[in-house]
DNA sequence: AGTTTGTGGCTAACAGCATTAGCCACTCTC
DNA sequence: GAGAGTGGCTAATGCTGTTAGCCACAAACT
């Protein structure tokens, strides 16, 4: 049999795209093997199983998510900043939501993860958009936490078709991202 | 045999719970069918399937959380009515993810689908919290899914354990509820 | 009360998926 | 060119969801 040529990463990026295709329900050994024109135990060489494909396709996307949130931000700041990273964040959940969700299954307890390395960064990032903001420290982490529930929720709301009505989204996210600007603005120093 | 004395909403109910314990990808026939003492083709008699109960389990939530909603923000208003809310939202999530979950997972295309019903009424009680806030008719939508978005991000990532950091979750939730009071409060009218 | 009918259990069987064991050919190295 | 390791493969197992078909009980009717 001619080789395939595959590695842990080839395997992770077949299962990623299906995963962004089918759902992270639909993603499976049998349809990851098929896409890379292999047998299904074929995959065992190179993942440890649907578990550990699962979590590799979760810090692939902490790590691509980081980086478009770095991207976004670059050379900008308060407010431009805080509209980019939203945005950002907003288009990779809709154009990987099978990704993204893997990200928000995983579970670690291992410090060393690569995930949680990843998504340190990804926070990171988060966090540094609030620091145009001068807020005090104490109220920096109530201020993340806010703004990242805010973004991951309205995603993944989003994305599970879950907006009745037929009022624009996109204004819906304009509104909201007008609406922290404001508010961290007015957050007493 | 001695019959089990099953219907569907005592399945529904089973699954449910094992749902919340184990979480919903816990989920089994098998499970739901041992935890009533019965083997599991019997199960089929009450619920079409899986997909079936996992689609009950979320009108079961939704009906559930409506309930709540409904229940704490019963004679308040304003800050207080929306604090309730957002409390009882986020224990609602704590206590019982997995329902959640479900609700989460559900997508429906049929309007007379009893969780459009259920969820129609539980976006109705959150609309009425922010009518206490008297904003402008077209602000109204933007304002609901921002605070939805807020409210389902910061439970979600909670139950996910994705909040790092030690500094208190409950502070945090308070002080978001705050900011987005006073949000609320600033919007022109 | 006896008969009848429908319902809600059951066992048996099957299909799909993840996973493991064990084999064998290709490829790279010396 | 010989040898070792790697990465495919087939075969087999176990678990889960699901369907088919049977049979006993309970309620309803005469």
């Amino acid at each position: 049999m001619a080789r395939a040529g595959l590695d842990p990463a080839s395997v992770t990026e077949a299962g990623a795209t299906l995963a962004d295709e089918l759902g992270l329900d639909g993603l499976s050994m049998g349809l990851v093997a098929e896409r890379l024109g292999v047998k299904t135990p074929s995959l065992y060489k190179h993942v440890d199983g649907l578990a550990d494909l699962t979590h590799r396709i979760a810090v692939l996307s902490a790590t691509e998510l980081g980086d478009a949130l770095r991207d976004a931000t670059q050379g900008r700041s308060d407010t431009d900043a805080l509209a980019a990273a939203a945005q950002a964040m907003r288009r990779y959940v809709k154009e990987h939501p099978g990704r993204y969700a893997a990200g928000n299954r995983a579970r670690t307890t291992d410090p060393h993860d690569p995930f949680v390395v990843a998504s340190t960064r990804l926070l990171d990032s988060l966090a540094a958009v609030l620091r145009g903001y001068r807020l005090e420290a104490d109220q920096e982490i109530h201020a993340l936490r806010t703004l990242r529930s805010m973004l991951h929720g309205f995603a993944t709301l989003e994305v599970a078709d879950s907006f009745q009505m037929d009022t624009d989204v996109d204004d819906s996210f304009a509104w909201m991202i007008a609406f922290i600007d404001q508010g961290l603005r007015a957050t007493v120093r």
